[in-house]
RNA sequence: CGCGGGGUAGAGCAGUCUGGUAGCUCAUCGGGCUCAUAACCCGAAGGUCGUAUGGUUCAAAUCCUGCCCCCGCAACCA
């Protein structure tokens, strides 16, 4: 009844730019961890979000032309429609910019600042006047700004500070006494030998050289530093502070922050420090992952959208690319991603063995017994080592992941589906079928329908989607827990299986990665023809065709057994328009209700999914997300735009 | 001598802590099977384990030492 909280929370992204296939490694390794807890019946909390204030954020608005805070919506929502898309099991998203959490920030300064953790200094350092920035001397390039390459001057800014060499001995302690604390162990010595043994100084914790961010309750001027503000993210989120505290109560500390290796000194210096001033107990565990590395350049910039999230979803699906990133990188320790690793990967494990397995067995169910699930008779030796290998999995399973390894937890599920395949061969059932021998091959073909069952429950955690299917063919619920794979031989005989469509589809590598690399070049000389050539120019009455206008969005919802459109009812002026649009991908209902969109009112009516829609809303889109035109202030719905 | 990680079959990795027949996946070659998605099953070839023809040991990929190469970090930058 009582189950044993686990809270896991991945680094909040920086909001600057766009998101890529190493913040999906993160997030889909915290989510397969964050599920298989789930299932192995624990009370889980699995927070993640965006960090989103800061000096580069500022900037980067400003050149988008917009205000910073339109710049972390739009960021925002690219990256929870990514997450969607990823089938990312959050519990929660946290943002910098939510209210509650710079309230509380501020709540954390005071509290710092009455316990004298915090006092009133001179910061002293090179300063590049045009960049704005602070320079370190070991960041100066030739003894210039790095940035922009100009020199740099002495200069002296009124700073708080976090008494952080207070901290020093307590954190040495902390570590030998929890030597579990900093993972793998390896990155300890490199927080010991870089940071702690050369001592510890006190840390600047507030910046006036920007606005965006949180600002000092005691001193105006002042923003917070971004990773104070970054980091209490993980007690804010759970409301440390604030007037409903139970999440805190029940979750903290941390059993687990997952990070890359980049930060690993931020969350085992910084973060404890800060957790000691404030009297609160330490997190369990900091993981510090390697990272996704992209092969040669060719995966670079100038073929960016080749390595895209999105694109790869959409192409290859979602748990291709799940299986990938949770299966072929050897947790800790840096892993290339190529396309043709990913290619070569999902060939090899999900359509030959796993697709291929539940085929032919949903096949010969079909055809020897009428696609209904036979009762076993007596299990053979042979039986009983698939059945222990079946129920000796979960074990194994559950020490991999408790080491944080999912590539070793997948290499040890799909050793039932290698056994199984083997089985095949070993028992041929093909043969007992001619020989009329129903009695075994019935115990063969249930034998095999069992371990599939395994296998799925066992690979939920990792690729829900597909695990969903199989469970679909089975003609079975598909498990919440892991209760019914303690013991073999649930499955009902006279369930109906459904072969239906394969898993998985063979990709024909060589094929495709042409494919790839044409579509990049294409991608390439596209983008330098459209600013180039103004080939399709149309005269202003061509424009006057189209009837564009303002429309307020009533009511949205996802039209039914569709994944791409929404259904809109419209208020355009006096009347009221039913519009569908296919954005679902990338906006929720809810968030859509209330906003002002762009209509185009004299498209001609069409039925989309026996849906009727009067009309297109106006998007922006740019190959990886898509957002809709509003007009910059309200003005109500119905008016023209021309 | 700044710190840390790595250098094992054509590719990607495990094995190193706790010395004792060098293993896995993919690719290659040969065979089997036909239920299945040119798939599956069996077998084979392929490695002086970066280097010093260095030390310890009956025995070193594994422990010690020197050297070479690659990568990351080096505090107000996520």
């Amino acid at each position: 009844m009582n189950k044993k909280p686990f809270y896991i929370t991945t680094p909040i992204y920086y909001s600057s730019g766009s998101f890529h296939l190493g913040h999906c490694y993160t997030t889909v390794i915290c989510d397969a961890i964050a599920r298989f807890k789930r299932m192995d019946g624990y009370d889980v909390f699995y927070l993640t979000g965006t960090d989103e204030h800061g000096q580069k954020v500022q900037q980067r608005a400003e050149k988008a032309g917009v205000t910073p805070k339109q710049f972390v919506d739009r960021l925002y929502e690219q990256i929870t429609a990514l997450w969607k898309k990823l089938d990312i099991s959050y519990d929660k998203f946290i943002r910098t910019t939510d209210e509650y959490h710079e309230k509380t920030v501020q709540k954390i300064y005071e509290k710092l600042l009455a316990s004298g953790d915090i006092y009133k200094s001179e910061y002293e350092g090179l300063y590049c006047t045009p960049c704005e920035a602070f320079w370190t001397e070991s960041q100066l390039k030739d003894g210039k700004c790095p940035d922009c390459g100009r020199p740099v001057i002495k200069q002296k800014e009124e700073s708080y500070f976090f008494r952080l060499s207070k901290y020093q001995d307590r954190l040495i302690k902390f570590y030998q006494e929890n030597p579990e604390f900093i993972s793998p162990r390896s990155r300890m010595n490199e927080m010991i030998n870089n940071f702690i043994k050369p001592g510890l100084k006190d840390l600047c914790i507030s910046r006036t050289t920007f606005d965006w961010g949180v600002k000092l309750p005691f001193d105006s001027k002042h923003v917070a530093y971004v990773w104070v503000d970054a980091l209490s993210n993980y007690i804010t989120a759970l409301g440390y502070l604030q007037d409903d505290h139970s999440k805190f109560d029940k979750y903290w500390p941390a059993d687990l922050h997952m990070v890359g290796k980049e930060i690993v000194r931020f969350h085992t210096v910084i973060w404890p420090a800060l957790l000691m001033a404030l009297g609160l107990p330490l997190p369990k565990k900091v993981y510090g992952h390697g990272w996704l590395l992209f092969g040669d350049d060719k995966m670079s910039k100038s073929k960016g959208n080749v390595v895209d999230p999105f694109f790869l979803a959409d192409r290859y699906g979602v748990d291709a690319i799940r299986y990938f990133l949770l299966r072929e990188i050897p947790f800790g320790s840096d892993g290339a991603y190529t396309n043709e690793a990913l290619l070569v990967r999902t060939n090899a494990d999900l359509v030959n063995d796993l697709g291929n397995l539940v085929s032919r067995t949903t096949a010969m169910i079909t055809q020897y017994f009428e696609g209904r699930i036979p009762a076993p008779n007596a299990y053979t030796e042979l039986d009983k080592e698939l059945i222990n290998l079946c129920e000796a999995t979960l074990d194994k399973v559950r020490k991999d992941m408790d080491g944080l390894s999912a590539p070793d937890a997948l290499a040890d599920i799909f050793k039932i589906v290698q056994r199984a395949n083997k089985y095949i061969d070993e028992t041929t059932p093909w043969t007992l079928n001619k020989q009329g021998n129903t009695e075994r091959l019935a115990t063969v073909m249930y034998v095999l329908a069992e371990c599939i069952r395994f296998a799925a429950t066992l690979l939920k955690p990792f690729i829900t989607a597909t695990s969903n299917v199989i469970f679909a063919k089975l003609g079975v619920n598909s498990p919440e827990d892991f209760a019914e794979i303690t013991k073999f031989g649930v499955l009902q005989a006279g369930t109906k299986v459904d072969k239906g469509a394969n898993l998985f589809n063979r990709i024909d590598v060589e094929k495709e990665l042409k494919a790839l690399d044409e579509l990049a070049e294409k991608q390439n000389s596209d983008a330098k023809t459209e600013q180039t050539s103004p080939s399709d120019i149309i005269d202003i009455n061509d424009f006057a065709k189209v009837k564009l206008c303002t429309a307020k969005v009533l009511s949205c919802e996802k039209v039914a057994k569709s994944d791409k459109l929404l259904a809109f009812k419209l208020q355009v002026g006096d009347e009221i328009r039913q519009v569908v649009s296919g954005i679902a991908q990338y906006y929720q209902p809810e968030y859509m209700v209330g906003k002002t969109v762009v209509l185009v009112k004299n498209l001609k009516p069409a039925k989309i999914r026996g849906v009727e829609s009067n009309g297109m809303i106006l998007c922006a889109a740019d190959g990886r997300s898509v957002v809709f035109v509003t007009p910059e202030k309200d003005i109500g719905s119905g008016k023209e735009v021309r």
